[in-house]
DNA sequence: AATAAAATTTAGACAAATCTAAAAAATAAT
DNA sequence: ATTATTTTTTAGATTTGTCTAAATTTTATT
């Protein structure tokens, strides 16, 4: 047996849960933006999701995913983070390198496969990006954390997440040595711009803008 | 940018490719049949891949891979091979579960992810049926082999290689202990039905069937 | 409350890959 | 050399996922 649903099933069942967990509540044109297609297209999936009750979905009215329908996209996300992990941690990738083959990689059908890759890399909890891996039954847990604007001012604090995962943020990240797990603090702030200046050990301090500080979060003690 | 070629022009190369090595010439119907699809599918796939200069074709006269179709199906074979490899070796499956799998992640486009798995996996000269992997250029050499009907009584070989890889003879072989590797020799031929009776060190005798021996390879000294 | 604007859905079209049934060509048998 | 059989191709549908343009519904503004 092939797999179950769709790769754009998958992807649209992706993008739902993304947007609602940021959101709360998704629109059509949300999925159309995040997902480059036109309302048109997604009204015509929404239709098909519903059929295949995996959406929750009145027309003109909202929608939102079934139990079952958030049961499957946690399994793509699984998946989509397991090889994120598995490209940086074995084949050595850069973490700005692995969103579009994970994104191919996270259709890959068998179960069996996944758990089996998931027990390989020693059961990670969260994938290059700082994101939470859920477990083979679907669970996970969100990190508490804070951006680098709301964290206090000479506050040592690890860097835990990124918001905006794009290629072109991690690699100004990379260029200023941040990267997951980075120890660093907030050394000032310019109330001009909100620009951040930042210290990490044993490296002359940093600048960053308030919409890079934004999407850099951190954990810390206390 | 996507896969240049979809998953399935990739199947139908692959199994265009196979079929011309086995012989030496290929038709509708043997791809029809090797595809598990009709004849007319057949022909409307092969206009297109004609169409994108993967194929030579003329109607009612026959067709081959042109060299860049030949190109194209010698990287899909490399990385459905790699991909097993890394079941194999890195995942513990058995060599009988693998090919599924495979047959999937045979299709993820990224020519540097399969360079780096490769590398990886210490650049491994054969899968786990002992079919060649193609390296980066898609070159490749066929092993000398013979298959165990023709390998004479009391030679010492090793087995190095299985024609047909349905799961069902690989179950059959795991059942008596034949695997990829294995040193065997051929004890007795049974005229009356062409069985075989082997030896393996240190196992009590084992006995085949002609179609079994038909489809197990080995290599020998001398 | 009426109107304007925005969001969403429908209608109708298209490309890809497949199918069935029928026609055409090639091959085999008489 | 005809005729019969097999192989291959065409014609016309179907399914999935997408699109544009137009219609409908909801929401915001006067
Ligand atoms: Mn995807
Ligand atoms: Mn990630
Ligand atoms: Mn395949
Ligand atoms: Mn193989």
């Amino acid at each position: 047996m092939g797999p179950k649903y769709s790769s754009s099933r998958e992807n649209y069942l992706k993008a739902i849960f993304h947007l609602q967990e940021i959101h709360g509540t998704v629109t059509t044109n949300d999925v159309a933006s995040e997902m480059q297609t036109r309302p048109a297209s997604v009204t015509d999936m929404l239709k098909k999701l519903k059929a295949q009750k995996l959406l929750l979905y009145e027309k003109y009215k909202g929608f939102k995913l079934s139990t079952e329908g958030r049961k499957v996209a946690l399994q793509i996300i699984r998946k989509h983070r397991l090889w994120e992990y598995f490209l940086v941690e074995k084949l050595r990738f850069g973490w700005d390198e692995v969103h579009e083959m994970a994104e191919e990689l996270e259709h890959i059908s068998s179960k069996k496969l996944v758990d089996r890759l998931d027990e390989f890399l020693g059961f990670p909890k969260t994938d290059p990006h700082g994101d939470p891996i859920p477990d083979s039954q679907g669970r996970f847990t969100l990190p508490r954390q804070v951006d680098l604007l709301n964290l206090p001012v000479n506050q040592q604090a690890e860097v835990s997440g990124i918001g905006d995962q794009s290629a072109e943020i991690l690699e100004l990240l990379n260029h200023k040595h941040i990267a997951l797990g980075t120890r660093l603090e907030v050394k000032k702030k310019f109330a001009f711009d909100n620009s951040l200046e930042l210290k990490i050990k044993n490296q002359s301090p940093v600048t960053i803008s308030e919409h890079v500080a934004k999407n850099v979060f951190v954990k810390y003690e206390e």
